[in-house]
RNA sequence: GGGCCGCUAGCUCAGCUGGUAGAGCAACGCCCUUUUAAGGCGUGGGUCUCAGGUUCGAACCCUGAGCGGCUCACCA
């Protein structure tokens, strides 16, 4: 889709959002597009949502032919309000509250901050989604008086923002209100009290912990700050952002990006962002493992051990983003591969869909790649298949890959691909698929179970059955093979099911037998089987 | 109190720049006795919450009502 009058039909959300934006907002040589949050823990599935939200719009502005960048602001320059409970030596931690984020240590002393740690545990995995921002440190810009300027304004406007946020508050704001906040250099916390301003450069402030008193010049300290509700409109202001979405707890009236709203157009002159508002991600299904509940939150990682990245690229490309959905762990996880694969066959023109279904999952489908789409359909391995291969060859992705038709003629990309796969499908056996769902083979060198005659025969003979034909044999035709011998040996043939599934895997069920037999091939049934061969039943 | 969103098959939802209702699961049936939350094929099932309006035509647009739900009004 690189010519503008598909986009233009495109009916997209990102392609619908990336049109409005050029037309709200005129034409530009380049357009802005910022998302950003405060790195005071890990950044979890929810926050990604805003991220790739603005990835997907950058994107589709893009396609359409305009130059687009994508900013990141990290909030490292706000408080550290409270200990989070995942952090070690919990206790220690109280003494930086009311500081810096950026001045708390790292718990993990891994990183030079607590908020650095937050931030490299997002900026590491992003690129592996191909989300690729350029990211802006806030306590960098505000220690570097990078906002000198945006600050005074505030602070000239000091009445208008007053009158603007009362308009939406219970309490108006106090008489000594400032729209500023500072650090204090004696105690490193923003437990101070503003004083005054002389109508230029100068703040003078009281540390509230130590009842010292200093004047700062905004051109060169590094200790002021605004508040939220006006640091982001100055922002928008700063780096003339045109797009920024928000979650829905800013969207209300009276809410941040309202009140944002117009004091970027009243104090900073600036028109505000094109925005949208994007729903919550709940979690289902995790098995125990990880679960909001047990307050533990579900990271961008811990969704990438169980989707490859295009798969969660498209969770998120396809689903408009003011609805809220979750992300699921268990069974569902198959369905949502399945869907993928769909969408990817329809692009490839290999399942007929309706015209306008075909162009809107075909651009779902280019909006999910972590790159370029690939020149040619890739081979499929549908998940639930690639996990009970896995289960046959005890997690050996490659050993599967090799052993699976077609593949010989990959290209390597499409291989990675299959084996980002292989791994998802192996952490999700492991960690969340049901127990009904998982084996173990047998190896044959267990004792043989102890079975009634008439069951050791039927055994016996199944195994001279797969010796002699199992090459010879389709699935159905090897299925009605099994019930003959079950009958010959008149045993139910729900029984011999049975028997059959705690020879080969320890279980009273598993995988479709005949299928499963024909899976594993001749040589290996017969090596799990073969204490039961030599009996002499035969 | 302000703002926003939803109401479509038994369940979960898709369909929303208006063109005679779709998917998955469930149900039912068939695939030579045919196990499984793990095979294939097929079938049934909806006055699209209600009432008005615009239109040749409305699940979709407008107005109003009912019932979920979310969010802001403290901080960010």
């Amino acid at each position: 889709m690189s010519n503008t009058s598909s986009l233009d039909q495109s009916t997209h959300w990102a392609d619908i959002h990336a049109a409005r934006i050029v037309r709200e907002r005129g034409p530009k040589p380049h357009y802005t597009c910022a998302s950003g949050i405060t790195p005071s823990g890990t950044i979890h599935i929810g926050n990604f949502r805003e991220i790739i939200s603005v990835d997907l719009v950058a994107r589709a502005l893009r396609d359409r032919g305009e130059t687009a960048r994508f900013i990141y602001s990290w909030d490292d320059y706000d408080v550290f309000r409270k200990v989070p409970g995942n952090i070690p030596d919990a206790e220690q931690f109280t003494r930086y509250l009311r500081w810096p984020i950026v001045r708390v240590p790292d718990p993990w002393h891994k990183q030079s901050s607590y908020a650095r740690a937050n931030e490299v545990e997002l900026e590491s995995v992003l690129p592996e989604l191909g989300v690729r921002p350029h990211y802006i440190y806030q306590a960098e810009q505000y220690q570097n008086s990078v906002y000198a300027d945006g600050i005074r304004t505030a602070l000239e406007q000091r009445e208008t923002i007053r009158g603007l946020l009362n308009q939406h508050r219970t309490q108006p704001l106090p008489q000594h209100w400032w729209p500023i906040s500072v650090f204090s250099s004696f105690s490193g916390k923003d437990t101070t009290t503003v004083i005054d301003w002389d109508g230029q450069w100068s703040v003078r402030y009281r540390c509230d912990e130590t009842g010292n008193e200093e004047a700062l010049d905004l051109r060169t300290t590094g200790a002021v700050k605004l508040l939220w509700r006006i640091d982001w409109p100055m922002r928008w202001k700063h780096e003339d952002v045109d797009f920024e979405p928000a979650g829905k707890e800013h969207h209300s009236a009276g809410g941040s990006f309202d009140t944002a709203r117009t004091i970027a157009e009243q104090v900073y002159h600036q028109q505000p962002p094109v925005t949208f508002k994007y729903d919550f991600i709940s979690i289902k299904g995790s098995g125990g493992k990880i679960s909001s509940s047990s307050g533990e939150v579900v990271s961008v990682r811990d969704v990438l051990e169980v989707y490859q990245p295009e798969v969660v690229r498209h969770l998120f490309a396809g689903t408009r983003p003011n609805a809220e959905f979750a992300i699921s762990f268990d069974l569902d996880v198959i369905k949502i591969y399945e869907d993928y694969d769909k969408c990817e066959r329809i692009y490839f023109g290999l399942e007929d869909v309706g015209e306008k279904r075909r162009l809107k999952e075909a651009r779902i489908y280019e909006l999910s790649q972590v790159d370029s789409v690939p020149a040619q359909a890739p081979l499929q391995i549908p998940f639930r298949h690639f996990c009970n291969l896995l289960q046959i060859s005890a997690g050996d992705i490659d050993r599967v890959i090799d052993a699976f038709p077609g593949t010989e003629s990959m290209v390597i990309a499409d291989r990675e691909r299959l084996r980002r796969r292989g791994a998802c499908g192996w952490n999700w056996i492991h960690h969340h698929a049901p127990q009904d769902f998982r084996f173990t083979l047998k190896s044959g060198s267990e004792p043989p179970l102890a079975l009634g005659n008439a069951e050791r025969a039927a055994v016996a003979a199944l195994a001279d059955e797969v010796r002699a034909r199992l090459d010879v044999h389709d699935e159905k035709s090897l299925a009605q093979a099994i019930y003959d011998i079950a009958a010959a040996h008149q045993i139910e043939a729900r029984e011999f099911f049975r028997v059959m599934y705690q020879v080969l895997v320890g279980k009273d069920q598993g995988p479709r037998l005949a299928g499963f037999l024909i899976t594993l091939g001749s040589e290996r049934v017969l090596q799990i089987l073969r204490s039961y061969q030599t009996e002499d039943g035969s």
